[in-house]
DNA sequence: ATAACGATAATGAACGTTCATTCATTTTGG
DNA sequence: CCAAAATGAATGAACGTTCATTATCGTTAT
């Protein structure tokens, strides 16, 4: 399945480099390095195309995540695993956020994959969460809100490096991840 | 010029609801209850059109973000205030926000209009965290390290209400716009 | 080993549709 | 009555999709 893959990776090529306007099938096609009517052997059309893009980043993103995941490491190694993780995969691939988010705005997605996105692939996220109220370590709000303080922080932070808002510094990036640890713990 | 009005706010709506697919000139003009030439004579094309549309709404964003600003008030009221009406702002008009992200990740417009965003509009932002540096209040990192744990939560947190992962709660939201101002503070 | 064959994959010109834009004509309002 | 504004049918370019044709490659027959 070469050439699917090389479809899939020009589309998010030119989708991060160009935005919406002018990905034409041609254009996906000659960067995928193939012809246009080849396209259709691997995706109905258009649309699921796109649509097919997204499932595939997210499910990269998900592993990302939880490279090196492991039920034996403590509430705050798992923590700085998935921050990290979550930080240097924005860094490393900054157009896999960037097509990620592009996709997820589009209405029609959104509605479609919103729950496979949330459900599925971060389910152990939800349940870090969980374990850390139920053992009366983080505060006890919606895991939404801890989320927010926390480990968001890990995609806004790098989000601000792409655009250079921020310049990366790892002893500053180690600080915003320990206290956004600090912010959501009871004690 | 109450027809321009017509026509960025047909434009707003119909981006928010449809994404970027199918909103054609003409779908534009009946929306906005016009004819599909008169358009032209607002705005030289659609694309900037949709340029103008971003400036508009960026705007619009900076206005509500500082309603009530003053120097009088001291820097908690102030970091208060800013949460609340961004907080507010994106759950008010969700549109708004599904928009300007939309439009701020199309790689052209977000070149030209970067610099605008920051450093224009938002200036006093950016203001009011140098002073909490200065003053000693603050921990003296990069300005966006603060902002990525304290104001960019009001922006999270209300998009997970929209996205109706985060279910309203005065309280619960009162104490992450409390949580996002202590972590960062030196004391 | 080579040739012949068939099936699968790939090609890219052609087609029909959509859509941004134009402009001759009509409407509006002072 | 006239200038400015608005209209919407017409235009042409761009684009998604199709499909007749060609290339590729594994299998079988000689």
């Amino acid at each position: 399945m070469d050439k699917r893959d090389a479809i899939l990776n020009a589309t998010k090529t030119l989708l991060a480099e160009r935005g919406f306007y002018g990905i034409s099938m041609k254009l996906i096609a000659d960067t995928a390095g193939i012809a246009a009517g080849t396209i259709y052997r691997y995706f109905e059309n258009k649309e699921t195309l796109i649509s097919e893009l997204y499932r595939h980043i997210t499910r990269e993103v998900a592993q990302t995540t939880f490279k090196g995941w492991s039920d034996q490491l403590s509430l705050e190694e798992k923590y700085k695993l998935l921050w990290r993780n979550t930080f240097d995969a924005v860094r490393e691939d900054p157009q896999r956020l960037a097509v990620i988010e592009m996709l997820f705005l589009q209405p029609r997605l959104a509605r479609e994959e919103a729950a496979f996105c949330d459900n599925e692939a971060f389910y152990p996220l939800m349940d870090f969460y969980q374990q850390g109220i139920d053992q009366g370590v983080f505060h006890d709000w919606q895991i939404h809100a801890l989320i927010t303080l926390s480990f968001d922080t890990a995609i806004t932070l790098a989000k601000k490096i792409i655009r250079k808002r921020f310049t990366p510094d790892e002893m500053q990036i180690n600080q915003v991840r320990d206290a956004s640890w600090l912010i959501i713990q009871k004690s």
